[in-house]
DNA sequence: AAGGTGCAGTGATGAAGGTCACAGGGGGAT
DNA sequence: ATCCCCCTGTGACCTTCATCACTGCACCTT
């Protein structure tokens, strides 16, 4: 009972999840070479820290710019990494899910930041630990990892940017250890809205209080409760499929 | 009446690490130059993946042979980080402590593994984000953090070193938080014995009920019933600060 | 307008684990 | 030998949260 009641949840979760196979992993799109010159652009623009020309360059000649819509997967568990994102503009979900299909929100990446976890995943030939989902409009730059090695380094600023990367992601994740660890589930409740908020550039959420506890490993019900009780304390006004944080 | 609770467990838990001011952070330790040998030697034996002969003796130049005590401190929570450890024998526990002094274990670290938190954690100058507490008695080579991203750009097998730490890092933490997240104590008890088993090479763990229970942030009494329900089920054998895995 | 479906609210119950209180025993210090 | 401290074991009780069961409402479909 306690299985099946998981793969249910499997079942309603991924139905949310827009477009299963993954772009990535298939390998649908192609390179356009008229629009190098945008992401030539886009690279200046949103990655400063990016700074040899020659780099810039060669970015924009493998780069590819790809877009994600609200909800559509970019990453599966399991599945074999072979881009590297860098963020432009929207926010990604980065989940982790067991065996049993528990799940569990980690992080988002916002522009100007890229998943960590697909440098050496990509290098070592490895499955992905992760779940990546866009959580609105996304658009990035997907750098095929066979670069990722050699460009490390001939040139200094993406060697800092990668390991910035990789430090600011064991920071994120030892943020969401504490999180688990030490505190309870209201307060997670209000860490997980108010990053949730900040994702979407909006104080207005829209989701339900199901998607939250799936997030938060936790149950409906108990989401459910804690929302009330925060709307009761004033922190917050419920709606249907809506939380306004105040 | 809480906090007080929470700083007598502080104070507890730091009595029982001994020399509380880290040899690193006051750098106590000088470099002998007869030793370089001995340094040369060490890192041929326990680090193969570092290949190139000249990184290998710029190593031996820089680097210290520094031995701690069990139960010795190594690095506390919010100190400055100025060396990178390469881990010659012996482990290292990891682990974290947060503002109101909870602590949890998140990970050890063996010979021939290093401390990715050290490396950025030192290129930016930040503050160390957890304790490093020696298991068993430890020999380490130290790194002055300096060298760490010339050695980058310069050394191949050193960048690759440095990359794949990071990487078994992110999955040790990864892996502590399905732990946390969806296991419950017994499991999370069990995982952790076998664990500490390995770190110390020994199937009999000494320690006390109360360190585990600091460990897993849970209650001594929590873990008390849990050992006793382990050793009536025949998975092992409680003593006194004794326990043994069948 | 009627019915269906998914979301939100809520009570009852139970399990896991924290907190409090205390008892008993091992082993070192004197 | 005695004392005392620390470690262990255990009962009682409480809080948090999961689970189950059900209600009512919003919005969509037809």
């Amino acid at each position: 009972m306690f299985l099946s009641n998981n793969r249910h949840r499997i079942a309603t979760r991924q139905s949310k999840i827009k477009n299963q196979k993954s772009k990535i992993e298939n390998n649908q799109y192609m390179a356009i070479q008229d629009l190098n010159q945008e992401v030539l652009n886009l690279v200046r623009k949103h990655y400063p820290q990016i700074a040899e020309r020659a780099l810039q360059e060669e970015i924009a000649q493998v780069g590819k710019v790809m877009h994600f819509r609200t909800g559509e997967m970019i990453m599966d568990f399991g599945s074999y990494v072979k881009i590297v994102p860098l963020i432009i503009q929207g926010s990604i979900k980065v989940s982790r899910e067991d065996e049993e299909g528990n799940e569990l929100f980690l992080y988002y990446l916002q522009p100007g930041e890229t998943c960590s976890m697909s440098f050496t995943c990509c290098m070592m030939n490895k499955k992905s630990e992760i779940r990546t989902v866009a959580e609105e409009d996304t658009t990035i730059i997907g750098i095929p990892t066979r670069f990722m090695d050699e460009w490390m380094s001939r040139y200094p600023s993406w060697k800092n940017f990668v390991m910035l990367s990789y430090d600011n992601r064991m920071l994120e994740l030892i943020r969401t250890i504490d999180s688990i660890a030490f505190k309870k589930m209201d307060e997670r409740l209000l860490e997980y809205l108010e990053k949730k908020a900040e994702a979407n550039n909006s104080r207005t959420i829209n989701t339900t209080h199901q998607e939250i506890a799936y997030d938060l490993n936790a149950s409906r019900e108990a989401v459910s409760r804690l929302l009330k009780s925060l709307e009761k304390e004033g922190a917050l006004e419920l709606g249907r499929n809506r939380i306004e944080l105040l």
